[in-house]
DNA sequence: GGTTGATCATAC
DNA sequence: GTATGATCAACC
């Protein structure tokens, strides 16, 4: 059993991936490179997963639990700026009177993420794309209040029965949209006479100018 | 052209 | 269904 990797080793081997083509990094773990993404969106990130060893599996936790570390690839186009929304965590519906930031899942998931951002021009095709610049990131100050803000606007809303009124056009930094298999599944959640209504399961998504400020900061000269 | 709501694969 | 990994594609 290998010796647990330190945050400075994962830092180094994500690093050294930069320049890679997905084929390449595909071809060293025994994986093959689908024609395109549509059927395998979570392909890449998965393929990162394998590179770095990444440990928790299908669980609700880090992809590091050891190390605190959450790991999220970020799909950038030939400017540079996201071309994606990134998925943070499933939205509680139920259950959430008592319910704090400090203690969300959101905040958990994003107290230090390990981002690796990838091309995605879809013009090129997949196997020839390549992995870009790893970088760590932990919120400043005020990032991280901007994170609470949405986060407490949209808790407060679903606590209040409305997650049926919430819009993807709402919260700043932070925004929430349906997270499932397609718009019949349902679950449980609070309806607006505070009785259980059957609803479509949301998450936690950061929005692309968010994300983009992220890149900006950390790439700028 | 950017966003929002919908969707895809897989494990359990 | 819920969890993981996300991108698609219709719409404004």
């Amino acid at each position: 059993m290998a010796t647990t990797m330190d945050l400075k080793q994962l830092f180094e081997k994500a690093s050294a991936l930069a320049g890679y083509s997905f084929a390449e990094v595909a071809a060293a773990h025994g994986l093959t490179v689908p024609a395109d993404l549509r059927r395998n969106k979570g392909w890449v990130g998965q393929l990162l997963e394998a590179a770095l060893g990444a440990s928790a599996g299908s669980q609700a936790l880090q992809d590091f639990p050891e190390l605190g570390v959450e790991l999220k690839t970020i799909p950038l186009n030939a400017a540079g700026k996201p071309l994606e929304t990134t998925f943070v965590c499933t939205t509680p519906l139920t259950q959430v009177t008592g319910l704090t930031w400090a203690d969300s899942n959101v905040r958990n998931k994003l107290q230090c993420v390990l981002w690796i951002p990838i091309d995605g021009r879809r013009e090129i095709p997949l196997a020839q794309r390549c992995i870009g610049t790893a970088f760590l990131w932990q919120p400043t100050a005020e990032e991280e209040h901007l994170l609470q803000q949405d986060w407490q606007e949209h808790m407060d809303r679903i606590a209040l029965g409305q997650v049926e009124t919430i819009t993807a056009h709402q919260g700043q930094v932070l925004q929430l949209r349906p997270k499932a298999a397609n718009s019949r599944v349902l679950t449980d959640a609070i309806g607006p006479g505070g009785e259980l209504i059957q609803t479509l399961p949301r998450g936690f998504y950061l929005k692309t100018q968010f994300t983009e400020q992220i890149i900006q900061r950390t790439f700028a000269l």
